[in-house]
DNA sequence: TGATCTATGAATGTCAGACAATTAAAGGTC
DNA sequence: GACCTTTAATTGTCTGACATTCATAGATCA
């Protein structure tokens, strides 16, 4: 009978398929245990390392987890959010980089989320939320600091501000978003000058956040975000000087 | 000589890992062919079907793509907007179907996101996005039309409004919140007299954007988040008194 | 000569069977 | 009753083989 199907994917492909749609349709639950890899290979007529492929394939969605020894096998997975920002991330970074997406866009579509995390983030933030957010503007401050560490911080920074929302949704696409936009960001080679701009503006954004003011806090995004876009510029115009 | 390590992780994952971490660091550019699966059994001391299997992980993050046939084999694949949309609907869906994301969070997180890109809808929509919009307006005023064409329209609708903001970007990062979270929004019933409200709404947005009115467009997504909430919690509250 | 058809070889896709490593539970020992 | 040992089930890995696909090079023919 062999395929029954003149279809192109691989047969691990489709098997994958099969039991994601399985997984994505909810006929399989969390924490469901899979047949063995012998059995399902018995169900769809294929050797066992064609079933590994397929479930290989799951597990690199962490979709499902695998476990060895007696009573192990796949299980449905429940997907954490820590999982799913490290996908996103992947992902984003990868789209970013290699679709040469343009400095200007990235810092805008940064932005534009930020901001629609800020009024929540005005209204919910906890003293915890603030105390991070003065931590890392203290270590911003350092005069030693390495503009790796900068960087690093900054994205701490902002990823307190976006959890200030209180929103484990918006934290989820945004972190990813600010993560994945960090190697951009890292091009930027902060001088003293312009490193003590940013941390102003991180001091509004903290003080309005600690005021409840929203607007405030909009006013100093926006003023960050045009600060950015003008250090970026003045990078691509000095790489632009050297390489004629 | 063997594993040399007593490291946890299975070795397609360490080998998966280490192929992952070359393409993301650049150091593998796209279309460069991988060695062959031969090669890197050999490469990293192991047997084919682990090669194999760590491929298959790359592949199902659409890091790589195969292909078979003389001068076949792997290469970086150039991750495209569609592939990266994909693999966001996906991840999201999941994660909002199983952590049991609240119809409020999801709802909030949502119309956050819509109302970072309207004003940029609102200064760069082309006739193109209002002619879309407009055409998903009149079919959502169909008497005849099921409740899934009405939420595929609707999110139809919502897709354009984001791409008018015209930064790719923003659209990957939204066009996958909007579709992950229209299971829940399938839940909703959707009687002649709401739709004839949203119908209303989404006319006021499309009106608010061709005028190039971004605060206009933000009252509109407002009021729109405030009635899909009230219809939401409605379903709810009915759902909650069928079963006590 | 030029165009079409036919090997050829390299690579992935699949299969079969085997052994190693791991782990939870049952059973045995003190 | 607590601790140790066996046992069985399952994944992880290896070896070797064959099937399938496909671009190129060579052969055939007008």
């Amino acid at each position: 009978m062999k395929n029954a199907t003149d279809k192109k994917p691989a047969l691990s492909a489709q098997i994958a398929q099969a039991i994601r749609d399985a997984i994505v349709e909810g006929r399989m639950i969390v924490d469901e245990r899979l047949p063995s890899e012998a059995e399902l290979a018995e169900q769809f007529d294929v050797s066992r390392p064609t079933v590994r492929e397929a479930l290989k394939r799951l597990a690199a969605q962490s979709l499902i987890r695998t476990q060895r020894g007696a009573f192990g096998g796949a299980f449905v997975n429940r997907l954490s959010y820590e999982e799913a920002y490290g996908q996103q991330i992947t992902t984003s970074t990868l789209l970013l980089s290699m679709n040469a997406v343009s400095f200007e866009t990235a810092c805008e579509a940064r932005y534009a989320l930020e901001r629609a995390c800020a009024p929540l983030a005005a209204t919910r933030r906890t003293p915890d939320h603030l105390a991070t957010m003065r931590a890392e503007i203290h270590r911003q401050s350092q005069p030693g600091l390495s503009d790796e560490s900068f960087c690093a911080s900054d994205v701490a920074f902002h990823r307190a501000l976006v959890d200030a929302a209180d929103n484990p949704v918006l934290s989820y696409q945004l972190a990813g978003a600010v993560e994945a936009m960090q190697p951009l960001m890292n091009m930027i080679t902060f001088t003293a000058r312009s490193r003590g701009e940013i941390v102003g503006i991180h001091t509004r954004i903290a003080d309005a956040l600690e005021a409840h003011e929203a607007a405030r806090a909009d006013e100093a995004l926006r003023a960050l975000e045009a600060y950015t876009l003008i250090l970026g510029q003045n990078v691509m115009a000095e790489r632009a000087r050297k390489t004629p």
